[in-house]
DNA sequence: GCAAAAGTGTTGAACGTACACCCATGG
DNA sequence: CCATGGGTGTACGTTCAACACTTTTGC
């Protein structure tokens, strides 16, 4: 804030966020997109997004277009990365401050996403998307990789109650790799942050495996204390 | 991009870039600071920083502004996070994109900064700050805890040739902690990423200290095959 | 009774951590 | 000759990676 000698109109330039929104079903990993309805493109799939409104914070707009197209809130969002380059949008100058968000698919959701006019694909699935969306959703995933052996966020894409399988084959999508599963589960049960309720879920095997819940209270005292989830 | 059914001038919002400084001298850990020139605050202590300009991706606005002020190009520059609470600058609406900048100080880059009004502090000795400007320093300094540890961000800090001591020294005063002499340069030459030269620096000890290189080509081509660098 | 997924332990290798002494030299 | 910082090696504990079999039950 040093080189205008005063606040000016002449730099005042076109401000958007996009999300990357990840979610979890049927054991692929999806992203949500939709069918851009303004010009340039029109018609042609985007990442969800809006401009950035005078009266709101870039937080709240992609808070506010996640409601719109999924009628959740209190999901895990995070500033992922500015795209600003000077001719990224022929429509005008824009810059779009991308953000990722992770979210549990359930088929209420499913519904109200779809009347909405936006889809989930697999990931290699993908359509072409507008403008420099492609490369969004890459540093995204890139992100999403990154984070998720340091942070405990892949419970965020799976319903409350989940289980040890499933969280498996949640990590072994977005790493893209087959993990050993007897090691996977002592060290996952080492952090003792898994709580074992007393129902399985019988849907993907005769015997069934142990429903967990993620006791969310615990893990922000010890990560508090320098504890840190490394899987 | 959704809600609006048009590229709409409503929307347009003054947007700034500020650059968090970091320069290792004499030891200590040292940020830039300048005397802000502008109303609000005019006078008191600010980051360097400047608005973004219709013509300019904000990269290009954080480089133009640290050319400015230190005359140095090519150096360490990372988006940190975006600063947007709607009422976070009285002037006016307007959200700032951190970044956080890593240089080599010397004697003659020293003289050139303090020409342009800025000064030299250590972390422990900043002045009060204007706006989310000390949230911002905060903010950038975690990510350099994290960020040093994963990626070889140290040598940007340090000049061309230095010694094993003097590495240890900064990763001692950016993690506030004691390092393990052994320890620490066992880890750091079995990277195998270090030149010996054959040359000592005598300044701080009567044997002398051999100065190093950082092979950074090296480093990048082990980097792309998957090698991380974790101290 | 069998197919299909859930659940369980051990071992060797690699790595991290803690720790104490000799070396080279300028003054 | 001595004070000062530079440089070196080992032993122990922890963690990681690789690996195969038993259990449960719906059909």
């Amino acid at each position: 804030m040093v080189t205008k000698n005063s606040y000016t109109e002449n730099s005042k330039i076109l401000v958007a966020t996009d999300c990357i929104v990840f979610g979890f079903d049927e054991g692929i990993l999806k992203l949500l997109v939709f069918k851009r309805r303004i010009a340039p493109f029109k018609g042609e799939w985007s990442l969800i997004g809006s401009f950035v409104k005078e009266e709101e914070s870039v937080t709240e707009a992609a808070r506010r277009v996640m409601y719109q197209f999924t009628g959740l809130e209190n999901i895990f969002l995070e500033e992922l990365k500015v795209y600003s380059d000077v001719d990224r949008d022929p429509g005008a100058r824009c810059i779009s401050i991308a953000q990722y968000a992770l979210i549990r698919i359930n088929d209420y959701d499913k519904g109200q996403v779809e009347d909405h006019g936006a889809k989930w694909f697999a990931l290699d699935q993908l359509p072409d998307l507008v403008l420099d969306h492609k490369c969004m959703i890459s540093d995204a995933l890139e992100r999403l990789r990154e984070t998720a052996i340091r942070k405990p966020i892949g419970f965020e894409l799976l319903p409350e109650k989940f289980t040890i399988p499933q969280l498996q084959i949640l990590y072994e999508s977005i790493y893209q790799r087959k993990l050993d599963d007897r090691n996977f589960r002592k060290k996952l049960l080492s952090f003792d942050l898994l709580i074992k309720l007393n129902e399985k879920d019988r849907t993907t095997s005769k015997k069934g495996a142990f429903l967990y819940r993620f006791d969310n209270k615990k893990y922000k005292k010890l990560e508090k204390s320098g504890f840190s989830f490394v899987l």
